[in-house]
DNA sequence: TTAATATAGTTTTTTAATAGGACTAAATAA
DNA sequence: TTATTTAGTCCTATTAAAAAACTATATTAA
């Protein structure tokens, strides 16, 4: 059948993950933050197969992360704002594999934040006043987006509610944590 | 042919997806962040198939970013530390979701601090002293784990180099952004 | 001008992964 | 004992990906 796409939940992560979940998306994207633009550097670093490669960049460009010029006689991708604001998602998925998948050698990758030439502050869940939090120090509060749906719309017999993806319990706000 | 691994690049983005980057993986975990724990209820609250929940739940415990606990008769999938420390990786593309995909009916999720009530700081990039940080502010800097191996051997004949991905500038720092 | 090369794809074939449903085995409840 | 719940496995049809060959266009070299 036909792969299920995740376009179809009302949900901001599974929608995230219809432009940016596919095989190779994302590493299509960490190169164009490493300044490669053209099919045939990405299709070189990556040893990708030119048919999926010329899919995802279709993809990515119908999306708006990425955008084409066909300027000077070559084709050109080229991070839109909307793709330069992955970068933090990024660049978490990169400390988490440094962190928990550490190379033998050290450290693969760090960043540097340019102006100071320190490290940057490990990305992630900061309080208003700095704090760092974790687990459920975080609760989840759902809004109108997902609240309105769920109250006017019956799922559809025998198939899960798409709004029960926030849990068991369906409105009010919920941790994003066990317990 | 056998769908293409990232675990052999040498590259932590890479390695991260080859654990979390599967279809339907991201999501199986995001709700077992909402305290989802059975089989049949990722099975319900996400309509996939039993099949491929198996294999998904089963790599995410050898992985160790579940564990499985099979007490009181029935399986129960917990987030370990290691699986905890994927959150802000779900909020980052979560928010971006939010921003970029937004619903017609407004918001669909917010994040909060419990303790205070208020909502968090938007996942992102910080310097040290707080400064927001986005693009070409931002510079990576390559370690021992790319650098050591990438003096030392020489990539396949016919294979792009695996450290290659790092750009066609292999060494040194380079900004995370065109320019 | 013609030939060679580079670039950006498309097409074709093979194989693996997914969707969907049927089936099974074990434990629990009625 | 029988029915039900739970957690899977098994099977089939279809789709997606890998790999390589091919095409079209533009640029460069002879």
């Amino acid at each position: 059948m036909k792969l299920k796409s995740f376009e179809h939940f009302n949900c901001s992560l599974a929608q995230t993950l219809s432009i940016i979940g596919e095989h190779w998306t994302l590493l299509i994207i960490r190169d164009a933050f490493f300044g490669l633009c053209r099919f045939e550097q990405f299709h070189k670093s990556l040893g990708i197969s030119r048919n999926v490669l010329s899919d995802r960049l279709k993809k990515l460009v119908g999306s708006g992360v990425l955008e084409k010029s066909s300027g000077a006689g070559h084709a050109e991708y080229r991070l839109t704002e909307k793709g330069l604001s992955l970068q933090p998602i990024l660049i978490a998925m990169t400390q988490w594999g440094e962190r928990y998948l550490s190379h033998p050698d050290g450290e693969r990758i760090a960043f540097i934040d340019r102006q100071t030439g320190m490290p940057i502050r490990r990305v992630g869940v900061y309080a208003e006043d700095g704090r760092e939090l974790r687990g459920k120090d975080i609760k989840a509060k759902l809004g109108p987006g997902v609240l309105s749906q769920s109250l006017a719309r019956e799922p559809a017999p025998g198939k899960a509610a798409e709004s029960g993806l926030l849990g068991p319990q369906s409105s009010g706000s919920k941790s994003l944590n066990r317990n």
